[in-house]
Parts: C-alpha cells; structure tokens; sequence
DNA sequence: AGCCAATGTAGACACTGACAGCATTGTTGT
DNA sequence: ACAACAATGCTGTCAGTGTCTACATTGGCT
C-alpha cells in the first residue's frame, strides 16, 4: 500500500513501527535514523519532524513498551481469583514480556535515565508500582496477606519480579530454566509476605 | 607524570582506567574511542593494539566490575557470623555497588549479551550464583535454613537482591528510600527461605 | 649489532545524528 | 475559488565516530 506521495501520511506510526522490530531484534545500538527511514522508504532527517532526537524516538519506543506491558499486567490482574493466583499471574506475565523482548525491556529502563526524559514516559513507568500496592492492599483487606505497609512490600515483590525477568534476559540463571526460577521467586516472596505477619514486625 | 614518549608504556591499563571514569560518570553511550585516546594524550586508533573493539573495551570494563563487585561480595560473605547477617551483607553489598556504579553495572550486563562475549567475561560473571548456592548450603547444614534445593533458593535470593539493584539504580523506588527497600527486600527473602521448609515442600 | 614483534601514528573511508534551507502538500478563512 | 499558512518531507552539509591500512618508532632477543 501507498504510492510513493509525498506526503507519506502516517510517518510517526510507521517509524515506530520499523524501529520497535529493529530494536527488538538488534538491541538499541542496532538502530540507525538513516537506515530506519530508508526501511521506512522517506529521506533521512524526515524524521525529525515527528522525533527532535534519536533519544526522543527511543522515549517514545519505551513508552509503547510500558503501555504493552501495563496492559498486560492488567490484564493478568484482573478477575476475582485467589490474590495469590493474580499477584502470580502478573509476575508470569512481566517476566514472560521480558524474555519476549528484552531489548525493548532494556531500551524502556534506559530511555527514562536520560535527564530530560518526556512526561508522559515518567508517567506510564511509574504506572505497575501503585496497581501492585492497590492489588496487596486489597489482598490485605481480603485477609489473604496480613496487615503491614502495602507500599514496602509491592517494592520487595516489584524488585524480586523484576530481577527475575533482568536475570533471565541477561543469561544469568546458570541453565535454571526462566519457568521455574519465576515460578520459584514468586512463590517465595509470596510466602515472605504471608510470613511478615507472624514474625518480628518490619521497622 | 610521562614526557610523552613515543610508547605509551601502559596504555591499556590508563584506557580502562579512563574509560571507566567516562562510563561511570557519562554512561556507556558517553564513551567515544577517539575522545578516549586524545584523554589519554595518544592517537585516535593506538587503542586497536589493545582493544579490537569498542565492544571488547567494554568487555574488559565488564570484566573490571565484575571483579570489583565479586571481590566486595566475598568480604561480605566471609567471617563466621551467623548466615543470616552474611546474607545481608552480601545483598547490602550488592545494591551498594549498583547505586554508586549504576552505569558501570549497566555495562556488566550489556557486555554479555553481545555474542561473542569474552571467556573471561562470561566466567567473571557467573562467579556470584555458585557462591550464593554454597553459603546457602551452608547454612542449610547449620539448621539456619531448611533443606531443599540450593540452586533454586540461591537464584530467587539472587534475583530479588538483583532487582533492588536495578530498580534504586533505574529510580523506580518511587519516593522509596533504595536503604529501606534493600533492608526490606533481603529480610522478606529470607524469611521466604526460612518458610520453605514449612510450607508446601517445592516442586 | 641486527632483526623482529610489539606498539603507536597518520590518513582514509563509510557511516552516523543533527542542522539549515527549500519543496510539496493539506487546511483554513474569506 | 483562492490565497495564505502550517505541516510535512527532501536535499545538502557539517562535525564526529569506529574501523581499516600503511607507515614509524621502539624495545627485547639472539
């Protein structure tokens, strides 16, 4: 489809496109403005119409990867099934996006380093941490984790998760199949959080 | 110090030495070969007798960190405190390393996923999980930890102190204190741990 | 002393991201 | 209908980069 105007019409989309499968299959150091607008089929600095920097279209990249990720965790959250079986779920689903693409994974932690990094990418970055404390807390009130600061541990279970899927994209499992490590740092940290409870209260 | 003689005398070890005040303080994409050699007061292509690549650059800097970090996790582990405290020291000097040299370990991990990674690099970096599955063995024998697989508990133990790391360094804490939330992550592991055994036995 | 490998230099090349000026298009107000 | 105008795309240019090749200098070995 399209025929070569000159306008192309939906360039903005199109880059995004091209540059989300450059990036997932060759990292973000693969990626070159010139060639994606040659991929694209538009002459080199049309892209600086719709992204000011290289660093602008990367922002943009990862705020798609939070939006896909976000949606997903949501999804896995969602319903009315044990806490315990939603809280899994939406480990299995982080991890199972970052095996999936890990370049993206890595381009979305990076892009937001980089001082002046957009609103909205700060925004939907910071998006999975308060639906976690929401999703303990109501766990709590559920009577399915004791009561404690809700905030502390969706940083614990956050970080466990989150390491698992860096551990798993960055081969450093030692062989541990990606399955059964998720499996198994979620159910332990599960278990630390059902044992926070009966034990010497967290400062 | 050097009246710039013709033969540097140490050029690769003033390299790395430079190349990782560059990358500590600008990142690894704030690193260029050429800038890099006019620093070391050499010309721009003298590092290829030492370095094929800018990627093998980056390789030694992982290979350097690693090092560091392994180094400051064996002081932690060492001594006859009781497991508990050493397993927190370790997870302390872990997140420690990662908040003063967050571009650094960015690296580490970087370095190793580009194929052909040096032998060096992919040995380095797989010293820390054996070492974690012996202290946790260790004080299995010692009654501290119910029995069960080592492997299994040293990867969730390794993944959740990874994690903090990654999030303090990404700034993902939000608002959360990174002391507070390694505090809290390392005493919710262990307490996963300890539960292990009284717990549905793990697969 | 004389050779030779190791190390550093100088030049060239293709490529990159960014910028400026111009060309083309779609839209909007009259 | 049509003229302004903003949005979008094109081309040329620039400094900077990583890598390669040919050459220069050096120190160590016999």
């Amino acid at each position: 489809m399209s025929e070569r105007t000159y306008h192309h019409g939906n360039l903005r989309a199109a880059l995004l496109e091209r540059a989300w499968e450059v990036v997932d299959a060759e990292g973000a150091d693969g990626l070159s403005l010139r060639q994606l607008a040659r991929d694209v089929g538009v002459s080199h600095g049309a892209s600086a119409r719709h992204f000011r920097d290289k660093q602008a279209l990367l922002d943009a990249l990862a705020v798609e990867g939070f939006q896909r990720l976000n949606a997903s965790l949501g999804d896995a959250v969602a319903g009315d099934a044990p806490f315990a079986d939603r809280f899994r779920a939406a480990g299995d689903a982080y991890v199972s996006f970052a095996v999936r693409h890990p370049a993206i994974l890595r381009t979305m932690y990076t892009a937001k380093h980089h001082a002046a990094a957009s609103a909205d990418l700060v925004e939907v970055s910071h998006v999975a941490m308060p639906a976690l404390v929401a999703l303990i807390t109501a766990a709590q009130d559920a009577g399915e984790l004791p009561p404690g600061s809700a905030q502390e541990a969706a940083v614990v279970a956050f970080a466990a998760v989150h390491g698992v899927a860096t551990l798993a994209t960055d081969d450093l499992l030692n062989g541990f199949p990606w399955q059964d490590a998720t499996a198994a740092t979620i159910a332990s940290v599960w278990r630390g959080l059902v044992a926070a409870g009966s034990d010497a209260p967290t400062t």
